[in-house]
RNA sequence: CGGGGUGUAGCGCAGCCCGGUUAGCGCGCGUCGUUCGGGACGACGAGGUCGGAGGUUCGAAUCCUCUCACCCCGACCA
């Protein structure tokens, strides 16, 4: 990584934010704290719904959708909900426009005023609940695993492309189970997905465990997440696994027959990542070039770079490299020729690097004569020639081990700026001046966690999953600990 | 909602403090020619109600008042 990022804050965002706009993801549009996501962006978005899509079914789940106005009154019947949840929602009052009186053109007509306001659904489990309720009677319509592919607002303060934009896409699981046992595997089975994806497919180790209670969702008893560190030392959850337990089928009396012909209530979770995703994928493995995507999510996986000089030329280089095109298509690569005449080789190298494109072929009159091609991985912006003869399988090989690379440098990257610290002099040091995760005693209480960010920033990321105990002494408070938690200053 | 900043050509900016020809520069865009193995070069050309409204003045991008929009930093959050 050639990037200084000793200056955090203003350099990494302007540098995140070219990104953005120079690969063609995404820009601002004209409404506050939206995004316009343009073709290369979505495309990206694309292949990660697809990947995950398929996850999902491979583990029985369905999708559905549920309509995006949800009645106010429904916010107000699980009480924790209602407590922690964000209060930054887009209401619709009114049905209706009309035209000005005084010709200044169109206006709301207040006459058309609802009687119950409408909230733009800033997540789904209320009205999915209030659904539930009359699709479960007996244990016999247990489970329901079901996911949605969703559009959803928050009118959050302030914005960052991908990140935290006011409406964003996502998906968002939403389970009804019989036993407590069989929703809290559920909620397992979905964390190890979202960590499968994100280090299978974009190429982002995460670490795994639970939140601490200030930081779970509004009306859970357990929030599960997986969280990534970007190259500016700062964590991002990427996503949330939630046991909701009877909290919402209470609060929406979603009640079935057992077995043994009792009525009980369903025990419940709720799952979901966003575009978030594919913010976090340019802060993981962009460089000085631009973005650099794991060839499992590029929408082109692969370019072909003509070169020549006249029209014979291009005729001759074309028609090589459309049959090499061909066999890479063949293979199942997606695969991009660009024969444009209108940009030169040069202005395409640069370009296709802005967009992460993993592997590069150049191939001109010099190569058609030894029957080779020049190969450019984007990863490493290593060049190698290459003879002609089995390219298929050797560009199959090379897409395999950019995927692999990228993985072992970003897990080389949270290794390096993964700290230990043991007393609160050292922790304040980390966070302040080198950023990353910092596995650090706490004692448990909400009030020391609360402290702590007030001082630093940090917040606890994530108690790990796995036992991790350790006899310590928490670094603020100096009370007992039985395991070190993970802090970072966070997105 | 607090604190700071910016609005001038499609994009990025200079000019403003200290008012004065026809408002500039870079990139991009168009035409033509030479080029084409890492963002080519030359010539010519198109493109602006200087965010908006009001005021001061012989004269406003520049000074004053109001207003709108966007960005950054906090609080909030996937």
């Amino acid at each position: 990584m050639a990037k200084d990022f000793s200056t955090r804050e203003e350099n990494y965002s302007k540098w995140y934010n070219d990104i953005v706009q120079r690969a063609g993801l995404a820009e601002s549009s004209a409404v506050r704290g939206c995004m316009v996501i343009k073709p290369y962006g979505y495309a990206i978005w694309e292949k990660m719904q697809a990947a995950l899509d398929r996850m999902f079914k491979d583990t029985g789940h369905s999708n559905a959708y549920f309509p995006i106005f949800i009645p106010k009154s429904f916010f107000s019947r699980e009480a924790a909900h209602v407590e922690g949840f964000a209060k930054e929602c887009a209401v619709v009052t009114h049905y209706r426009l009309k035209n000005a009186e005084d010709g200044s053109g169109i206006v709301v007509d207040e006459t058309a005023k609802l009687e119950e306001e409408l909230i733009v659904r800033p997540t789904s489990e209320t009205i999915i609940w209030d659904t539930y309720r009359s699709w479960v009677q007996s244990y016999r319509d247990l489970p329901i695993l079901v996911n949605q592919w969703a559009n959803v607002v928050r009118w959050e303060m302030r914005t960052r492309m991908f990140l935290r934009t006011t409406e964003f896409l996502w998906q968002e699981g939403h389970t009804a189970h019989a036993t407590e046992k069989e929703a809290l595997e559920e909620t397992h089975l979905i964390l190890n997905l979202y960590a499968d994806f994100a280090e299978k497919f974009m190429a982002v180790p995460v670490l795994k465990g639970t939140k601490s209670v200030n930081e779970r969702f509004a009306g859970a008893l357990e929030t599960y997440c997986i969280e990534a560190l970007m190259q500016d030392g700062k964590a991002l959850q990427a996503g949330t696994s939630h046991f909701l337990g009877q909290n919402f089928a209470r609060a929406f009396d979603v009640k079935f027959s057992s077995k043994e012909g009792k009525l009980e209530h369903v025990w419940a979770t709720s799952w979901g990542v966003s575009t978030r995703l594919v913010g976090a994928l340019i802060m993981a493995h962009s460089d000085d070039h631009g973005l650099v995507l794991p060839p499992k999510l590029a929408p082109i996986q692969v370019v072909i770079v003509p070169i020549y000089k006249n029209k014979e030329q291009y005729d001759l280089v074309c028609s090589k490299a459309r049959a090499l095109e061909e066999d890479l298509r063949m293979k199942g690569i997606a695969v991009k020729l660009d024969d444009r005449d209108s940009y030169k080789p040069g202005w395409k190298f640069n370009e296709y690097e802005f967009k992460g494109v993993p592997v590069r072929i150049a191939i001109g009159p010099r190569d058609v004569e030894n029957g080779t091609v020049e190969i450019a991985r984007r990863d490493t912006l290593e060049k190698e020639v290459y003879q002609v003869a089995d390219l298929g399988n050797k560009v199959e090989h090379l897409l395999h081990a950019i995927q692999d690379n990228m993985y072992q440098k970003a897990l080389a990257f949270r290794e390096e700026n993964t700290h230990k610290a043991d007393t609160w002099r050292e922790f304040k040091d980390i966070i302040e001046n080198k950023g990353g995760f910092v596995w650090a005693h706490w004692d448990g209480s909400a009030e020391t966690e609360q402290r702590i960010k007030e001082e630093t920033k940090a917040t606890i990321r994530l108690i790990p999953m796995e036992g991790q105990s350790e006899k310590g002494k928490c670094i603020y408070s100096g009370k007992p600990s039985s395991g070190r938690v993970v802090f970072a200053q966070a997105y």
